[in-house]
DNA sequence: GAGTGAATATTCATATGATAAATCTACACA
DNA sequence: TGTGTAGATTTATCATATGAATATTCACTC
């Protein structure tokens, strides 16, 4: 194993080299992986560092260790979906049209309700900060700084003004969903799509408490967007 | 430490019992854990069961470990909150009206977009999954089974049809909440609140298709729910 | 006195070897 | 044919030693 690999240690290390070749496939489902002893042979580290990796995939989802047994993978539905490391894994391979689609469809429901619950919440230093991303969006579009980043700051920015913490833990699913999403529409429609003006409308029905505005704001951005790779899916098939 | 905790290995006995004191309080957020040899010495196991326990934790978001740092309990932003083991964690402890409020939020959109992509989707063996749980439901008011478990099941068969992994995946999470309110607004109201008449109306309609219908009957179930919760919580307040 | 940097001590990280526990497999036996 | 037992394999746990990282302290310089 490449013991230079970031600042990361030992154990870090084989988590992401076991947790991406498992989300690849590279392991199926229900077969084993090599031994603990096999896998120390192999990465040339000990058995601590090994077996602490093991338990960490055990820990999210990915595989089972039982003696005689061995390390299996386990089956998808037990894959702890919303770990960061977990989504980064399934998508840094090779992101299905399929699979975006599903994405947004659960981006759909999340960010229609959060945008919701912010305006019905009216944090007002949360919604300033709403505004500031907005500001660095607007400015991106004149070349200062990257539209993506100041894009997902936006969306987060929304999140965390629900004062709701289980959507504020989706902060990191949102952000990896998106940076996907976005990447594959610009290289679909040979451009850039975000558009300030949809993502005013919504600050502003926020800002405003409008909490109806705010939801169809929201649902309008992201239509767009699911009926692009829903038309895209239909070229593919057919 | 009980060694006779189920049919658990000691790692994942000391997962749970710090799991569970993380999440109730006892060790405060940004404070320290006892360090791994005193955690070793307090419950009479070897470092490698203490190490690999702490390794699971990390690996959940709970804690971070750092040389001369320490064993440290991570702000609550990082914890995976849709880990089965940490939600329960959580609820287990002492789910305040103000957690039950921010869970039923989420269900909302979730619930909702899931009813929806149920209808659109029309996966004839799905659906009918769901009208087996509504005829358990229906056999439940008669005495015959458990009726918040033929609730459950009724919400999970509709996550199910939506044919998509990230709705199914939400399937512990939507769970644990459910089973967590259902116990709440029971002692409210001290009656049963689950009514198969609304439940019907959301099954007839992802039968036929009516996406529409379908999310308008899923969305009237929950913010009954909520404006109850809501309601108490002003109560409190005054 | 303020700031800088080296020495120190503490704590986690890794390695290794030995033993225990779980459980699959195969074979002997009824 | 079914059942129980012995053996083999693999993870689980323990114990100990060494390495690496870093917060703290304190001496030193300006």
């Amino acid at each position: 194993m490449d013991r230079e690999q970031n600042g990361r240690n030992l154990t870090q290390q084989l988590v992401h080299t076991l947790g991406a070749a498992i989300a690849s496939g590279r392991y199926k489902v229900g077969e084993g992986l090599p031994s603990e002893a096999h896998l120390c042979e192999e990465f040339g580290i000990s058995r601590s560092a090994t077996r602490e990796a093991i338990k960490m995939l055990t820990a999210k989802g990915l595989i089972s260790s039982r003696p005689r047994q061995g390390i299996r993978v386990q089956p998808r539905e037990t894959w702890n979906m919303f770990d960061p490391d977990v989504l980064g894994w399934i998508l840094r391979g090779q992101p299905t049209l399929e699979m975006l689609k599903e994405f947004l469809q659960l981006r759909v429901a999340i960010e229609q309700e959060a945008a919701a619950l912010a305006a019905e919440d009216q944090d007002r230093p949360k919604i300033a900060a709403i505004g500031a991303a907005l500001r660095r969006m607007k400015d991106a579009e004149e070349g200062l700084g990257d539209s993506v980043d100041a894009d997902i700051a936006f969306h987060i920015s929304i999140l965390k003004a629900t004062n709701n913490p289980f959507y504020m833990q989706l902060s990191s699913f949102i952000e990896t969903a998106l940076r996907v999403s976005i990447r594959f529409t610009n290289r679909i429609k040979g451009v850039e799509t975000a558009s300030y003006k949809n993502h005013k409308r919504l600050y502003d029905a926020i800002d405003q408490g409008n909490v109806r505005a705010a939801r169809k704001a929201s649902d309008t951005m992201q239509i767009e967007a699911l009926e692009l790779i829903k038309s895209e899916l239909a070229n593919k098939v057919a």
